[in-house]
DNA sequence: ATTTAAGTTCGTTTTAAAACGAACCAAACG
DNA sequence: CGTTTGGTTCGTTTTAAAACGAACTTAAAT
């Protein structure tokens, strides 16, 4: 095994523990997610290669890809001729979307939580705590429009 | 049951659901956050209304508190002359902080296959790529400075 | 000093997630 | 029209997470 591959199965190693831990992706997607994104710059992995670098079993390989491109964490594609399907990590640009569709989706439900409160007439405990949520309520629309700057400027390059 | 008490069920229902699945938090701790956070206007609880409206055992309880409490997602407190802790969901500075390290530890993993990259001469495939990993670096700062920024916002405003 | 309230611990059971392998399918190849 | 390649499906097994209950602890109250 050479430096370069010793290396590459270290950091496939933390980044899958990382994934688990903190993105609640089973342990094979994780470790599949993290062996494409490191090989990304040299090469796409077909299915029997993942196969054979992950050493997991075939249906186990093809639930855990179905995962990936259902959260579309990963694509693939196939080349003209050739059976096989080239699978890659997704652009930043999903990757960023489908983070802030969480972001989003919890707005919602603070936004509940708020309309319960009001409705039943919970008002905020003391001072402090109303004007915190105050801030709170402008950091989220600043993320929010950071998110969105971003994701427009990257498909602005993307499309010329 | 009231409207009011079944208005906050069905929230905690929805919470409990939200945690579990994009924040990787066992189903007992997630509806205890859930529940903590929707009485948090009118009241803290005990350990034993936990229990009570859970519907958990005392075990199980205990356990998902404690490991609320060691990620800093609530708190507790006591009252001279009172046996009882009194828990509370964490401020919400408390809970971004949190939020910050995750983002950081991601950081330091971006770094190390940044390096790994550089190390062994993996260049960027294609001219939009490479771009996009600037634009990445730039959101990724002023992301950061934001939850700072906001974070000081609140201290200030604790401290006061 | 004894009792009781308020939790905690630990070994066990229950439940659910992950991985597996054998059989199957579909498209391309010969 | 068989055969091979490149996967998929499904029923089963393995492994791990979650919940449980009984016994224990600890500090306060009597």
């Amino acid at each position: 095994m050479t430096i370069q591959e010793r290396k590459r199965e270290e950091i496939i190693e933390l980044f899958g523990v990382h994934f688990e831990k903190h993105h609640n992706m089973p342990p094979l997607a994780s470790r599949i997610l993290a062996t494409l994104i490191l090989y990304s710059r040299e090469k796409d992995l077909t299915f029997e290669e993942l196969v054979t670098i992950t050493g997991a079993s075939k249906s186990s390989v093809s639930t855990n890809i179905h995962l990936l491109l259902e959260t579309k964490k990963i694509e693939y594609y196939t080349v003209c001729g050739d059976r096989k399907k080239y699978f890659k990590p997704s652009s930043l640009a999903e990757r960023i979307k489908n983070h802030l569709e969480i972001v989003k989706s919890e707005q919602v439900l603070i936004k509940r939580i708020r309309n319960y409160e009001n409705e039943f007439n919970l008002k905020p405990k003391d001072n402090v705590e109303s004007k915190v949520k105050d801030l709170y309520t402008d950091y989220v629309n600043e993320f929010e429009r950071l998110i969105n700057d971003f994701i427009n400027k990257i498909e602005e390059i993307e499309t010329k």
